[in-house]
DNA sequence: ACGATCTGACACGAGCTAGTGTCAATATGG
DNA sequence: CCATATTGACACTAGCTCGTGTCAGATCGT
């Protein structure tokens, strides 16, 4: 146990503690999202993030611990960057949101392997599962005749399930270049989806 | 080397070993279905099968080995299934088609495991992909002008792809009990989904 | 400059699993 | 009934990775 805690390259040992988590959880995000999760290695992960043993488990108590919270950050990422475009332009015209968050996922892959493809298993569906519900909250908050009818908000979750299904397969084909267009015209063809699955809401 | 191969229990030297290839088999399709790939290790298939290691390395000679046999297997009883449906029934009306695919996942969660969740990740990527592809080609068959517009098939590719992503979700959302329905009125909403989707076709 | 903290590289044992080998028991054909 | 193919249980080694420990050297406060 050191007995005074002393600053080191102009940084605090809180603030050095903070950065090398910084830099794990990049790391983190770089290597579930190309390699996936269980091709990781916490050797791996330090060698990403130029650090040692020891500092991974100052941070992280286990592989499994870094991939929630590099997860976590990602999704509370997201949910910044939609929710505040929903807000201002609500449900009627659902194409800055789609285009917000699809354009975040189109533009770096990682993402795509994380949300879509890795979250299916193990620690993850938990995460995938609220992040769902949450985003079929807002959704249903809009509805006009919610809480009205129970089978209709049953078949308004298939729709939302469908859809976010549809939204991460398209995603995933286009990421290992399956499909051949621009971000553009994939946030089109998914906003043409929506508006013909979405029954009317808002 | 064995001099001679006899009869055991009534049976050949080869039905006997087909006999243990097919338990292998059913062994895998039972744990990558239910605990999934990862989890799954060669003496747990062993128990399973009710089989020694001596056994499966005399039919396989890796795990993924005998993961690509049992995936194989099953994309061809499906495929075996569903087409002669489309075969009798056609485009116009996918209902039947529908029914029979979707119903053959709902009525076995290890499929929607294995072919939805699994095949995300690693050697199973390729099947996967042979497999939309190949129901892509049987699709765009039915297509009144395929080839007129190359940017009208990449449409079409979008298409299929958002809605196998959408089947595939649903089925996952419903295998973990997250939506309440019986399987007809699944399928119902999937079929809707279908034609609200799908550009008319056959 | 000096003592203490901080750092990074690496050593090390524990635990798990793949794949192979051994051996006694069992079933078969002659 | 005897020689042998066949079986199943299990021992065993090798390789990998986790998590911890060690230690010399770099960096800082005084």
């Amino acid at each position: 146990m050191p007995q005074t805690r002393r600053t080191y390259r102009g940084m605090s040992a809180e603030e050095r503690q903070a950065e090398r988590r910084k830099q794990l959880l990049a790391a983190g995000l770089e290597l579930f999202g190309t390699h996936g999760i269980t091709a990781t290695r916490v050797d791996d992960v330090c060698a990403e993030a130029e650090l040692t043993k020891r500092y991974f488990y100052e941070n992280f108590s286990s592989l499994e611990e870094l991939l929630l919270a590099v997860v976590e950050d990602v999704l509370a990422d997201l949910t910044a960057r939609v929710v505040p475009v929903i807000a201002s332009s609500g449900w009627r015209d659902p194409r800055p949101m789609l285009s917000t968050f699809i354009g975040a996922m189109l533009d770096d892959p990682r993402l795509v392997r994380l949300l879509v493809i890795e979250t299916h298993t193990g620690a993850l569906v938990r995460q995938r599962h609220q992040f769902i519900e949450r985003a079929i909250d807002v959704w249903l908050e809009a509805a006009p005749d919610r809480d009205r009818d129970p089978s209709l908000l049953q078949t308004q979750r298939l729709l939302a399930h469908a859809y976010a299904g549809a939204v991460g397969e398209v995603a995933v084909a286009w990421a290992s270049g399956r499909i051949t267009m621009s971000a553009e015209e994939i946030i089109d063809h998914l906003e043409r989806i929506f508006l013909r699955i979405a029954p009317q809401v808002g």
